[in-house]
DNA sequence: AGCAGCTACTTGAAAGCTCAACAACCCGAT
DNA sequence: ATCGGGTTGTTGAGCTTTCAAGTAGCTGCT
């Protein structure tokens, strides 16, 4: 009749905690970015990925595998940063189906200046809380899960070994 | 000049793969409620919470708290609730500005038939992936960061030790 | 060459979320 | 009693996301 295989108790406690953790610290991240800088969380990622890669130019199709969402979001996005002068569609040169997403230099400063901001509330969010150990395994866990959802029930095949945010490319 | 504590590399990828896994693991779940049984992740999560309460009632405040949720929000999606018949309000009896969310009978069999389903997505995009140890440590990491958000940076005060989701009550 | 089927991206409408403003009410102090 | 300040919940506007088409171009097959 009934063949669910129900969570455990320490698998409910488990998933409850970190669906309450994960609200709170996403939620913290994103309010903080619209706050200081007027943009949300996915926009940050974005603009970080462009600013990451040589020239700072990427394919939409790239930058939403890379961003992992989806191409119809990526469009709308890319159109709001793009009216803020932050972004530049061009044609893709190889592929005329294909559009260019280019980072501008406007784009690049909005970035600059807001990801001080965005570091400290991430440390102060999440790594402040927790000890080198509890790094350790929220790292491991957070990559075997990547993998497996990436391989398995995620939006698509083949991984980098990577996720998104963080500062934009030290200009080192 | 520059006094930002930039994250080091172990943080960098840590806090990356972090976003990663969690944006495939909570797009799994959402999609995989929306797609069965037309109810966002949230919306399920509100129905659970009242679902686990005495008469199955609850105050629009401690519901809010409960699920971490602003009020704005919330208002808003037990007025979607209501449209559906799977909440009705009512008028709190000792305070004449609260309102009560009262789960229905169809509610309850709408979270009811989606339950199995939803247990099921968890299972295999969360718990299917890791090993036991990791388990106890998503855990007791998700409990920290819980505390640590509830208490500094999150929405709000007293911290009840929970999160939310995961099957109705069992009818036991 | 031409065509079928796939890929890349966009669009518009509907749904959800956030933010700021607001109405109604409670409570404590005067 | 009433007034000020806090709380509870709602509303509407604007923005973001989702979903379902839709357009255009590539690719391999005949």
């Amino acid at each position: 009749m009934n063949d669910t295989r129900w969570l455990n108790p320490e698998e409910e406690h488990t998933w409850r905690a970190y669906l309450h953790a994960h609200r709170l610290l996403l939620d913290a991240i994103d309010a903080q970015l619209r706050r200081d800088s007027g943009m949300p969380h996915a926009y940050y990622e974005i603009l970080v990925r462009l600013s990451e890669t040589p020239g700072r130019v990427l394919r939409m199709s790239v930058l939403a595998e890379g961003t992992r969402v989806s191409a119809s979001r990526l469009s709308h996005a890319i159109a709001r940063l793009e009216e803020r002068g932050w972004v530049r569609r061009e044609d893709c040169p190889t592929d005329k189906r294909g559009q260019l997403a280019v980072l501008t230099d406007e784009g690049f400063a909005a970035l600059a200046a807001a990801a001080p901001g965005h570091v400290e509330a991430v440390r102060g969010a999440l790594f402040d809380a927790l000890d080198p150990e509890q790094v350790r395994w929220l790292g491991a866990v957070s990559q075997t899960l990547a993998d497996h959802l990436g391989a398995t029930g995620g939006r698509v095949g083949p991984q980098e070994p990577n996720g998104t945010a963080g500062a934009p490319v030290r200009e080192s």
